[in-house]
DNA sequence: CCAGGATTTGAATCGCCAGTCAACTTGGCC
DNA sequence: GGCCAAGTTGACTGGCGATTCAAATCCTGG
């Protein structure tokens, strides 16, 4: 009974894990449940088998993928010491294409999608709020850590610095993923930096040459 | 001659008017060319009389509706004596919702769609690059005028500030998009401002009680 | 008033794709 | 081995919606 519920499991994994491959490549408009199907080497008819509509199964892989991510990223903040360690990994993961190891697309693609389809989906809406108070939650942590061991001063709100410092890297990321001829990966790093430091009012180390 | 040539002009832009309109409303991947129709009250053969393709229509249609705002918004900024004025009406005229004449969704909602298309048509992205350019480079005209006028002090680079402040301002306003329980209107228009006056550096009234 | 081009219509075509289904396979269990 | 349930297949259906098109209508200049 174990092995079977395991076995249902990982099939059903494995079919987010697809789908939310296939969006980030060709976009929600222009996924198909072929493709899906394809990308996990089965038929078509099973996917249909797995999830009851294709409604259901896009809006559960942009979740599922998004949950992903916040587990990895949350995972690698309680290993590092210092608050100021954690904000500057959570702006290198925010800033599209700045590690080789991710795709330009990754994440942020699946974010774009999530937004456009909340505006009209409530069930979408629902969990677009839920991600992104998580999300917003983990700056203000982050403020709130280093409030504790002294590196960042007392100040605002932490959570309302989570929102405006979130606010700030969603803009900025947009502006990569489309412009990144204009405003280059490793600048947006340099600026969602300042932002924090005069937001959150830690002093920060000058631009390496 | 003149009168034909205005005709089919009307006609054209009557098409591209309601497409704005109705995926304004439905949103881009709900649209039908009926609905379009419909909302002329014309057939939807005649669409296809005016535009050679569904995908082609949308997408001028979508940068259409932004050519419009902008000229309504320069011809504003025109009008206006101040930088601060301009400014202040600048952020107005952002912040999604905040005008009662304006639906919530008005404008950001075609961005959205906007960006979403861009990332994978180079058509759209290339649009869309240009009306970006264009709205980063009407905040950088502003602080240029405002330091003319005395209103601004010197500082960063006008055009990197244009940037700086675009990219909060589109963060700010897909918070108050998707979540405007958490993040309301008047408040993306203080911050806003507030973050502004950082930036380029003038005093800020405090806000009223 | 008429010819001829520009518009406009709405019915017909055509391809695509989500979802269904009946048959087949597999794996565990007695 | 034989049985059952779960898993899997792939052909089929149904509807939807973009395009096409031949016919109707409108307009304009002569």
């Amino acid at each position: 009974m174990a092995s079977k519920t395991r076995q249902q499991k990982d099939r059903h994994q494995e079919i987010l894990e697809a789908a939310a491959r296939v969006i980030t490549e060709r976009g929600l408009a222009e996924t198909r449940i072929s493709d899906i199907a394809d990308r996990c080497g089965v038929s078509p008819g099973l996917i249909l088998y797995y999830f009851e509509s294709k409604d259901r199964l896009l809006v559960e892989a942009l979740t599922f993928a998004n949950d992903q991510f916040y587990l990895r990223f949350s995972r690698e903040m309680r290993r590092m010491k210092t608050a100021r360690e954690q904000l500057d990994r959570l702006i290198e993961l925010s800033v599209p294409g700045l590690l080789p190891e991710y795709e330009r697309l990754d994440e942020w693609a699946l974010w774009i999608e999530i937004w456009v389809r909340a505006l009209r989906d409530p069930m979408m809406a629902k969990e677009r709020e839920a991600l992104d108070r998580r999300w917003r939650q983990s700056i203000a942590d982050i403020i709130r850590f280093g409030r504790e061991t002294g590196e960042f001063p007392a100040g605002w709100d932490a959570e309302e610095l989570g929102l405006q410092i979130g606010a700030t890297i969603d803009g900025l990321a947009i502006q990569v993923l489309m412009n990144d001829t204009v405003f280059s990966p490793t600048r947006m790093q340099r600026v969602s930096l300042e932002v924090a430091s005069r937001l959150i009012g830690f002093e920060l180390e000058p631009a390496e040459a």
